[in-house]
Order: C-alpha cells, then structure tokens, then sequence
DNA sequence: ATGGTCGTTGGACGA
C-alpha cells in the first residue's frame, strides 16, 4: 500500500501534472490539498482517466482537500469537518481506505507570527490535536498527512536562522506538532530519514526550487500500529521540475500491511 | 533591496 500527500495549488491549474503523475507513480490513495475548487467543478474526468476515484470537500478560490484512490478501493466513512470546530474553510477530510482511517490537513498557513490567521492557524491545531486523540482510540491503524506549514525542526530547514521564531517554524507552531507526536503519531519519513532535510516545498520566488532553498512542512504521520508496516517514505521532486508546477512535491509512503 | 512568483480573479489577497 502506497499512501501520496502532494499540495498541488489548483487542482484546477496542475490537472496535467495531476493526471502525468498518477499515470506514472500508481499510488493506491493520494491525498491532495489546495484544490482551490468547489466540489462541483472537481476534475474528477481527470482522476477517473487516471484509474481513480476522489472525495472531495472544496471551496471557491481558496484551501480545499479531497482524497483519490484507485478505482478498486472503497472510500468509506467520509468525514469534512474537524468535529467541534466550526469552520466555512476546507481543510479536514477524513476517510477509511484500505483498513487505515487516512485524515488528510491543510493546515492554516498562519500568514505571519502574531497575525489573526495565526492565531487561527494555533486554535485549527489545538482542535485537530483533541479531536485525533479520540480518533485513534477508534481507529489504531490511522495516518495523519497533508501541508502542515509547520517545519517540526530546524534540521527540516535550508536556513534555520534566516527563518529563526518566522512563520512555519515558530516555537508555539513546534509545540502544537510536538502535540500531535506526544499522541502517539510518528512523522515517517524523520523515523527512517534521520539525516535528509527531505524539503518538500519551495517558494516560487528567487529561484528557490534551483538552489535548493526548502522547508520539509508535507509530512505523513503514522500511528505506532500503523509504524510497524512502514517500509519507506520519500518526496518525489519530479514534478517539482515541470513547467509551471507546485511549489509542493509529492511524498509517498509505503507500507506492507500483509507483513 | 522589506523585494521576488504563482493562482484566482478581474483588484488585491493568500501563500
């Protein structure tokens, strides 16, 4: 079992991408965050001529996530909102595939330390913490993934100084990932990369993606019964090196359930 | 140098 994360931006503007990489990758569930579209205008053409088939909870304009499998794997118990969060902005989706609960994020950004999306982006987390805390006692085997926009550490940074207390990397956002980890959930790709910085975004400004200056904030983050089976976790900068792409790349996780 | 580049829009705003 293979399970993708990748922020495409419009799911609208990367249909290609979208539809390229699936074609080449075959992953059994991706889940997509920034589609930038209401459900109505979902490409779901698309995915369908890839072999899959999306749940999807958008919105016009902004955010939006939605959850594609292969054309043979029931999306079961879909889920949209963070329970007792009440909230217009498309962020949660929470879906049962393949025997995992896979909950797919698209954290708040937070736009700047201190801000009112900050603030935000701090209380979304809190709710996304006390809402998984129960989520795991009814579902042992549960992935968390998506665009966290939280760098966990400063090893998952091209310039910790340069981005030192900054948005994506600030002490109170650290903290409200380390809640997340002191549930029990482990960031996969840290567990069996120790060493590589494994960025996973880059700014379309300044050249960033060509020099290499990234942050790792797409993660996929796995229950200790879930870990088990984890058998490898890679970002795939492909796409990252196609015209007019992401500023995201894939990650995709693998996982031997049978073992 | 307080910039820069995208996507959605149809002028800014969000990232």
């Amino acid at each position: 079992m293979r399970i993708a994360t990748w922020n495409v931006n419009s799911v609208r503007a990367r249909r290609d991408h979208m539809h390229a990489w699936l074609a080449a990758e075959q992953p059994d569930v991706v889940c997509l965050q920034e589609t930038k579209v209401v459900d109505a205008d979902f490409p779901h053409d698309a995915v369908a001529a890839a072999g899959y088939r999306a749940v999807v909870s958008g919105q016009k304009s902004y955010n939006g996530v939605a959850v594609l499998a292969r054309g043979d794997l029931d999306l079961a118990d879909p889920v949209t909102d963070l329970p007792g969060f009440d909230d217009p902005q498309r962020r949660y989706l929470a879906v049962t595939v393949g025997g995992l609960r896979v909950v797919n994020v698209y954290v708040p950004n937070g736009s700047a330390v201190g801000s009112d999306k900050y603030a935000y982006k701090l209380a979304w987390l809190a709710h996304l913490a006390d809402h998984l805390a129960a989520a795991l006692a009814d579902h042992p085997r549960l992935l968390l993934t998506g665009d966290f926009n939280i760098a966990p550490a400063d090893r998952d940074v091209h310039d910790p100084e340069a981005w030192r207390d900054q948005v994506l990397c600030s002490a109170p956002e650290r903290a409200a990932f380390h809640a997340l980890e002191a549930l029990g959930l482990v960031d996969l790709f840290r567990a069996l990369h120790p060493d590589d910085p494994g960025f996973s975004w880059w700014d379309y400004r300044l050249q960033a993606f060509r020099r290499d200056r990234g942050l790792r904030i797409d993660l996929v983050l796995v229950s200790a019964a879930l870990l088990a089976h984890g058998r490898a976790c890679r970002i795939d900068r492909t796409p990252r090196t196609w015209d007019k792409p992401s500023d995201h790349a894939p990650v995709v996780a693998s996982f031997d359930l049978d073992g």
